[in-house]
DNA sequence: TGGTCATATGACCACCCGGTCATATGCTCG
DNA sequence: CGAGCATATGACCGGGTGGTCATATGACCA
């Protein structure tokens, strides 16, 4: 949690300081992110960084939860009305798609809280996250069991395990793949992109809801 | 590549180096993985390292390989005779969980080798392994739709990237879930199995395969 | 003006890393 | 017995890290 002297900070300052500290955090994983990085591009002492948090677990940890604030702000309301289910899911992972495009640094941010860490905390925090996904799926399948849109022989648990493999690894792929690039050099490089290769690209979505609907229809 | 002097080890010394150098690698991402560790551990010398391998990642790279020359070894061939191309998946994904309970430490280190990096050798050795995936799941749609086996609408490249999605982490998800436990947990006390329980948990990959192949016939 | 207090500073600490290299060890063979 | 050679050693180097703390700054108010 930032200290009120962070809170206090003046908002342009407070900002400069966030966008720089999201930069380095997904940049490459928590471990080799360096504070001493941080405060050299901002020009400032390294005393202050930890006036504003208490250590660098803090300070990430707070990104994280910053970046979720400003995607459900940025994408505002998700709701699609009741209806179809697989017509929520093509809307929800579209929307993720464009977030990825609009937002990629705040994207591979919440993207690295994902991975494989020696140290304890993070891994605390990713197992949370991926319960916070893993618990949705499940839902969003008993759901459509209930309701009759997804076949009941099959398992819930291991539904939502295959189905977050299908939509989460596999359709970001997918999707950079389209855009010609990868993970890496797009963020090493983010291109601007004509109108048009985006609205292709965000097609892959429904190319992945429907190959999940032919799997999971009665 | 070792040098020869590594090849000239006795038998019994080198393979307990090499043993113990597969643990540090699989115990965490490369970069934090240590020589020093490797050394103490081993009660050796570190300099002996560096007789044995140019460097860190040349020692990293090998073990990469040696974890999949071990596995065809121990897997014996693969091909189940021509036919149904699910059957294959079903046989080539099922031996592959086999192979993860039987030699957890050395999957765990071909995982390793998947995850991102800063370190710029890594993250070479990271896409062509990638790309062989790849590639052979593109050659297995291509092929399934030139026999009719998959769809002809589908296309190859977003197929092949959302179904590793589906297939790699979605399935070993999914079964170390059915295990009780996550990928973390697993290595950290990995626990004997009573053999119903493994060859009930190895039934998720026939519901990953059955899953795909409602999704992709035609 | 002088006192108070939030804020900012950066030298410093202990610790760890990958990698080097002069030196020591011990086996083999003439 | 030595000479020669492959092998083993570990102190040492330069460089990095997260985190601390005594000190300095400067805005505000009596």
């Amino acid at each position: 949690m930032p200290s009120t002297t962070f809170e206090n900070l003046a908002p342009e300052k407070r900002e400069r300081f966030v966008l720089e500290a999201r930069d380095e955090f997904a940049r490459c994983p928590y471990d080799q992110a360096s504070i001493t990085a941080i405060v050299k591009r901002l020009g400032i002492a390294k005393g202050s960084v930890y006036q504003y948090f208490d250590d660098k677990l803090d300070l990430f940890a707070w990104l994280v939860g910053e970046a979720g604030r400003r995607k459900v702000a940025g994408l505002g309301s998700v709701a699609p009305a009741g209806g179809d289910p697989y017509a929520l899911l093509r809307a929800a992972y579209r929307d993720g798609l464009r977030y990825w495009l609009a937002e990629p640094e705040w994207s591979r941010l919440a993207l690295r809280v994902l991975e494989p860490s020696v140290d304890a905390g993070v891994s605390r925090l990713r197992r949370s996250q991926e319960a916070a996904v893993h618990a949705w799926l499940e839902q969003w399948l008993a759901e459509g069991q209930r309701t009759g849109a997804v076949r009941r022989d099959l398992p819930v648990a291991d539904g939502a395990r295959l189905v977050r493999g299908l939509l989460s690894e596999g359709l970001l792929s997918a999707f950079l793949g389209r855009l010609g690039t990868d993970a890496d050099a797009f963020l090493e490089a983010p291109s601007d992109l004509p109108a048009h290769a985006v609205a292709e690209a965000l097609g892959v979505a429904d190319v992945a809801v429907d190959l999940l609907e032919r799997a999971l229809r009665p």
